[in-house]
DNA sequence: TGACAAGTTTAGAATTATTATTATATTAAA
DNA sequence: TTTAATATAATAATAATTCTAAACTTGTCA
């Protein structure tokens, strides 16, 4: 936890353990959440946790380049550990998605048609791997 | 207008008035509208027409694959003519968004990570040519 | 220690894009 | 022309997000 609270005083964001909660939940979530995901889970630990709470911290964390917003078709907004740059893969059918590596040269584009580029988002949509599969067992 | 007929039986839409109008607006217009565009736009010529016809005819036209769903951020839907593939820019201080080419090897994945692709999509946001100059017209 | 200012969180109201519902109108078929 | 199917319209409903204002924390300085 310390170390959550060295790496939030760095981005230039002081530290609550709100903040320090919801970023450890990013950290050990592997599935893309939903402000209102977030909110579900971290108000078990913080009884008394507001939306808007989730809604300021993400759009803080967003600007301070902690996260991005992933933005997958559905109309709501999934966030994620800016980590490393990759793609994703939303399916069409569970919903789920998948992060997924592709041709790094496509996140090095700094300038495009004399626009300067600060940030690239690449995602893919279709069926899953996992889909297919329970096809398969239907037959 | 007879051609937009033809194109719409040809992927499988019965046209109306209201979707050859819808139709046309998105061919001429360059801007990549939101269906409260398009609905403030034709209204003009219906005047009884309503949002949720525009709101019926995207969606249908989405599955239909005649314009893609754009979400470039801001929580609002975007649409787009399905031309040829192309990516976009999206300038995050005047909102305007750009067509822009890339490298279309990218477009020709058809599964990546065992998952069956339908839809790749690719935005960068930053700040475009014209802010720029803005910018140093006040110098 | 205590008091103040700045920053954070909270709860609920307000906003806004979109969908659902249902009645009416239009089109296509018989 | 009658009938069935499809499309449109108006309004209500939903749901994600933002706004607002009050309450709470935290750190700083006397």
């Amino acid at each position: 936890m310390d170390k959550l609270c060295e790496f939030l005083r760095e981005k230039g964001v002081s530290p609550s353990i709100q903040r320090l909660k919801i970023l450890r939940y990013l950290k050990d979530s592997e599935n893309h959440p939903t402000a209102l995901m977030i909110h579900h889970e971290i108000s078990r630990d913080i009884p008394t946790l507001s939306k808007t709470t989730i809604y300021n911290t993400m759009n803080l964390f967003s600007e301070k380049g902690i996260v991005s917003e992933l933005c997958v078709g559905e109309g709501e907004v999934r966030y994620d550990l800016n980590l490393y740059p990759h793609a994703h893969f939303r399916c069409a059918e569970c919903g789920k998605i998948y992060d997924v590596k592709i041709d790094p040269e496509l996140f090095k584009i700094k300038k495009i048609n004399g626009n300067q580029v600060v940030h690239t988002a690449v995602y893919f949509t279709g069926k899953c791997r996992e889909c297919f599969g329970k096809d398969k067992e239907n037959l």
